[in-house]
DNA sequence: TAATATATAGACTAGTCGGTTTATTAATAG
DNA sequence: CTATTAATAAACCGACTAGTCTATATATTA
């Protein structure tokens, strides 16, 4: 049961690592291309609105993994508190300099093209409020009220993509070890 | 009193605006060229270390202004939190979709260059690093432990980074209100 | 087998990139 | 007034960019 990758697959899966990782204007199709091993006629066949389309579909893509590692993590525990503060403090723990093999999953993209593109910015703002959402719900569900808990969700996606971008900048995971430090007295004071 | 703009700070000024609003690689030499009104030989006279010597001193340039405003913003108050609540929410207020000239400060370099530019990487590192110092040394003027104002240090600087790109990201200074809205909760728990 | 989508393959183009080079002008010193 | 340095000006370069084009496989269906 070999699963048959389809040039498509494969052109969004190593364009989201590489927006990730260089950004979109710092990644050029060429070098997409090389990785993946499909020529350029499959990338204007699979994607005729071009790099702008194929980085839509790539936010999309990285958008809907993480979504499912949120779920995951706050899965482990039904207290609130727990949940976020070991979700974090795994972000923290698979963050290492020497294996970054993944960057920030939107945020250079989100940066870059905010202002010049529409459609991208549109998108990253649907996938952050996709991630709002997963912790504003587990907060409502431990009897959080609602306006608070959505405002909550706002807060916790700030705190974590800034965490994310001192670590990745400084090369350290200690920032987002702080940040989990942090949950019990936010969510407790709340 | 006209103050005689030498092309090299002209320089420094536009490659600091544009790299924050359209990032590292999405900004072009000939742009900067242009809306400075320098001609290359200038550029290259100036900076004969090319486009990252010029991105340095640009980082370094910003991050002049920003410890500025941030000490101006804490000395509003000497209560930590009426201080720092204040500072974000003078972030919030000046910041407006429309009247976005300006970017995030330094986060789309420090993400697009992290990986390939050490130079680039350290100059954003030292640049947050002077953030937060300005942050703990409120705290432990006010009492706070050390360590303990360390590390709220680091935790602000994440928290405004992640607001900013929230804000950036959505066109609406709300993730920045919210921001502010829990400092007293974050501070008074601490 | 023939006809028809589906997908791959890569040469090619026009434009832009960062960077170099040479020449010229402005300012300053002797 | 001349010699020297500081700064400007822009033509030019090879490399690379996103994107287009035509040709060719590879399936799928009749």
């Amino acid at each position: 049961m070999k699963e048959k990758e389809n040039a498509k697959d494969k052109l969004i899966k190593t364009a989201s690592k590489l927006f990730q990782l260089q950004g979109y204007h710092g990644t050029g199709l060429n070098q997409i291309l090389k990785e993946s091993g499909a020529p350029k006629g499959s990338l204007y066949y699979h994607f005729p609105g071009g790099k702008e389309q194929l980085a839509l579909e790539s936010v999309q893509f990285t958008a809907q993994s993480i979504i499912k590692q949120i779920n995951e993590g706050l899965n482990q525990s039904t207290d609130p508190i727990q949940a976020i503060q070991g979700f974090i403090n795994d972000l923290a723990e698979r963050f290492t300099k020497e294996s970054a093999e993944e960057g920030i999953p939107i945020a250079a993209i989100a940066l870059e093209t905010s202002l010049s593109s529409e459609t991208l910015r549109k998108a990253c703002q649907t996938a952050y409020g996709s991630y709002q959402d997963i912790f504003s719900q587990k907060l409502i569900d431990a009897g959080f009220k609602v306006e608070k808990a959505r405002e909550l969700g706002v807060f916790l996606n700030a705190l974590i993509e800034g965490s994310f971008l001192l670590s990745f900048t400084t090369g350290t995971n200690q920032p987002l070890q702080i940040a989990a430090e942090q949950i019990p007295t936010i969510l407790k004071g709340s």
